[in-house]
DNA sequence: ACAAAAAGTGCTTTATATTGCACTATATTT
DNA sequence: AAATATAGTGCAATATAAAGCACTTTTTGT
């Protein structure tokens, strides 16, 4: 998962959640900046931040083998 | 995935390959010294160092959503 | 047991993510 | 169209990841 695939990810997953970046800096503990500058293209998060804002969006890192033969 | 999993699986997948910590520090041109604090737990990357890392051992980060209700 | 290799640690410097504040731009609602 | 809400940006301060160096500890191989 490409990095701008990973805020798309994010971003979308906030907006069908209906919660502002406003709320999801409160509910995270993230500060506003950060997630906006995340949000718009310009970040590069320490995993805890990216941990905090994907944990409020009932979501997960994961690292997983990538497979190049065949499709998953 | 928790954060010591992430890390748990990044050093097994470096063994599996049988490359060193100092191999991999070249292949990722991420710092030794960081790789090191990284795979002891005392480290909280920043997402584009854990994707040079990832990368180099043919592995991706992705996020998804978190299944509460039944197991995958 | 010894030697060699690999992994972990303290210290310091540098680079940069995080944050708040104040403001601008864009989208949404009435 | 005006008002309101939400999203994006410049600047400055602070926190902390990244990195190299030198050293210690642990693991591996003979």
């Amino acid at each position: 998962m490409h990095f701008s695939e990973l805020i798309k990810t994010i971003k979308e997953r906030r907006e069908v959640l209906q919660v502002t970046q406003e709320g999801l800096a409160e509910l995270s503990g993230v500060g506003l900046r950060t997630l906006k500058e995340l949000e718009s293209g310009k970040g590069n998060p320490k995993l805890s931040t990216l941990h905090k804002i994907s944990d409020v969006l009932g979501m997960e890192i994961c690292l997983k083998i990538k497979n190049l033969t065949h499709t998953k």
